[in-house]
RNA sequence: GGAGACGUGUCCGAGUGGUUGAAGGAGCACGCCUGGAAAGUGUGUAUAGGGGAAACUCUAUCAAGGGUUCGAAUCCCUUCGUCUCCGCCA
């Protein structure tokens, strides 16, 4: 959530910056700045009461030290008096706070300067685009088609064990997931970040740190007998790690990656999009995660865009890398760029990772903060990316890499997977 | 799942209603001592928020939330967590 600090000394730019991410109601600004205002006030005023309470309070207690009964009693009597006057100033106190705390978050994180105006996917800007695009014969078909030729998933299966959008992958496609699971986490960790497993299932103060909370309450599955909340991403979990503390500078940045399942409950996808390992309920992500020096955050997104676009090239997979406009970031980002892969066969770029800057947004709930050289304590920055989404990864491989009689993959993963070709 | 014990600052640990934000120790920081180090010694050492130009000051926090009281780390209730024993179990 944003710092109402910050909003109080820059309500214009808040303004402006809201619009770009096509903010409905630009004037809560104001009503927000306003009600701060309340706040503070109402403060000081119940702040002096309870200073004068605890002091009588005190006398109280030194008084009955000395035997002095009748004057503590009186004292007592007297303190009694202003407690209601205490109690309705902090009533009001609280419900003001509580106006000011509902307002604040449900704004949205303010998009960066080169973030582009715009509503829609077809607003995004595309920053590059690489790696050639396969001549496919008139033979090639989807993944759907070659997952069935060559008995990777079984759809029907997952869904008579769970439900529709369930995969169950087997034999080599079994194998494949593993492989690739391992390349990314190898390749992550060959680059400084600490592999994690985290719990698969979170608590709400969990999934409100990053954010799925209170906004995308719908698009968890949640266990309720429990609580619980089936991770959308290892995000939310690899985030929180650091949730309420206060870490050196020199521990900056702070490295993280961990291999999950990711359980999205996707409400309302339907038609060729879900088709095939295009959008599923459950699947398979590495993810890569940074707590940064807020001077540091935009270079770090740099990194790990440069990062991802390595892994992508030992993929040997044609790619873009899009900055997404306002109208289609996130509620949490300030910066976000996604990459697509080319799926050839499809003729569709499919989204594989997402790479973000959160700026203090997601820190700020999570108080994640460390001390700077005043020994002042900051908020972080934080930032994460897939590295990779393994659905559509797997969708291309096998799409843009059929032959007649095989798949050939491409070589970084010979080793991982044991064989060059699925046939 | 049943029974019991417990949850205090960076850590260990004292504290069962009254100047307790919290004894004592360890650690850490800075200084003294030393040729240098160890030992010794002195001082300091939480977080958040409010007010103030500042010095500073006020409020809250002893797992979390609520209650009793003029006053709660201390009493009561709820939740969470840890440990021990029993049961079950990969």
């Amino acid at each position: 959530m944003l710092q109402i600090n910050f909003i109080r000394q820059n309500i214009d730019l808040v303004k402006e910056r809201l619009s770009v991410k096509n903010y409905g109601d630009i004037s809560i600004v104001d009503k927000l700045v306003q009600l701060d205002e309340q706040v503070r006030k109402l403060k000081v005023e119940s702040e002096t009461l309870q200073a004068a309470n605890n002091a009588a309070s005190k006398e109280i207690g030194m008084l009955m030290g000395k035997g002095e009964k009748e004057l503590a009693e009186n004292k007592k009597l007297e303190v009694a008096q202003q407690k209601s006057a205490l109690q309705n100033l902090a009533q009001q106190l609280a419900d003001a706070e509580k106006l000011l705390y509902d307002g604040i978050i449900q704004l949205p994180n303010l998009p960066h300067t080169s973030v582009p105006k715009g509503k829609t996917p077809e607003d995004n800007e595309v920053v590059k685009e690489a790696g050639a695009k396969p001549a496919l014969g008139p033979t090639a078909v989807p993944h759907w088609d070659l997952i069935k030729k060559y008995d990777l998933v079984d759809f029907e299966t997952g869904a008579k064990l769970t439900g529709s959008g369930f995969p169950l992958y087997k034999g080599k496609g079994a194998k494949l997931q593993r492989a690739l699971i391992q390349y990314f986490l190898d390749y992550n960790t060959a680059a400084g970040y600490t592999e994690y497993l985290p719990p698969l299932m979170v608590n709400e103060a969990t999934a409100y740190g990053t954010g799925q909370l209170p906004d995308k309450e719908g698009q968890m599955y949640h266990v309720t007998a429990d609580g619980f909340y089936l991770i959308p991403t290892a995000e939310v979990p690899v985030t929180n790690i650091y949730r309420d503390e206060i870490v050196k500078e020199t521990e900056l940045p702070i490295k993280m990656t961990a291999y999950t399942p990711c359980f999205r409950r996707e409400a309302g996808s339907f038609g060729s999009d879900v088709r095939g390992l295009n959008r599923v309920h459950q699947f398979d992500k590495i993810e890569i995660v940074q707590l940064v020096h807020p001077d540091k955050s935009y270079v770090v997104i740099e990194d790990m865009v440069a990062h991802i676009e390595k892994l992508l090239n030992t993929l040997q997979l044609p790619y873009r890398i899009l900055r997404l406009c306002g109208g289609d970031m996130s509620f949490t980002s300030a910066l976000t760029y996604d990459f697509e892969v080319y799926s050839a066969a499809q003729q569709k770029w499919l989204e594989v990772s997402s790479v973000s800057n959160f700026e203090t947004f997601q820190a700020n709930r999570m108080k994640i903060r460390f001390k700077d050289e005043s020994n002042k304590t900051q908020l972080v920055h934080s930032l994460n990316g897939s590295s990779l989404a393994l659905p559509r990864i797997v969708a291309c491989l096998l799409e843009n890499n059929q032959t007649e009689n095989c798949i050939n993959l491409p070589e970084v993963l010979h080793n991982y997977f044991g064989a060059t070709t699925i046939s």
